[in-house]
DNA sequence: GCCAACGTTGGC
DNA sequence: GCCAACGTTGGC
């Protein structure tokens, strides 16, 4: 079993967007990263740490589940889409994406700047400078750690 | 709204 | 295959 981070933004796609959907697929992502990420290593059960981007507080706000393996995204084969790529071919998909299941928000956000603050994240990725990916593995014990970090200080 | 970081594109 | 120009991401 692999752990994951996802980021979205909470105006466009949010956990309580997730949570009204309660499964919904996670379209629109156009990077090769992220796309093999999808396409080849997210697999049904995993867990996925929900954050949310480009907001007043960033942060990770909950939990959800991969429930559908890699498939081709069609948002790309649709002209009206603003996902739409002319080079993704149905025969030939060049974008694909997993579907989500929620499971709960945690209690509070885990914010960027509390997770910058651990020692024990120093190797986390979504807080290495300059990281831009939108989907992200996270490995056991940092899944574990942030766990930790829900109930809050002391 | 600014801007640093970084991915992608396209001319050569 | 290099690399400058350009677009996007995302924290602040």
């Amino acid at each position: 079993m692999n752990y994951w981070l996802m980021k979205s933004e909470p105006d466009v796609f949010g956990i309580d967007d997730l949570k009204a959907a309660g499964t919904d697929h996670w379209d629109g992502v156009r990077n090769y990263q992220a796309r093999n990420m999808m396409r080849d290593d997210m697999k049904k059960g995993d867990p996925v740490f929900f954050y949310h981007s480009n907001c007043k507080e960033p942060g990770i706000v909950g939990i959800a589940e991969v429930v559908r393996e890699g498939y081709p995204d069609h948002t790309a084969f649709d002209p009206e889409s603003k996902y739409y790529d002319p080079k993704s071919d149905p025969e030939k998909p060049r974008w694909f994406m997993v579907d989500l299941k929620y499971v709960r928000h945690f209690k509070r956000t885990i914010s960027l700047q509390e997770l910058k603050q651990q020692s024990e994240l120093a190797d986390f990725k979504l807080i290495q400078r300059g990281n831009r990916l939108s989907v992200m593995p996270v490995t056991a014990a940092q899944w574990s750690f942030i766990m930790s970090l829900e109930p809050g200080k002391r």
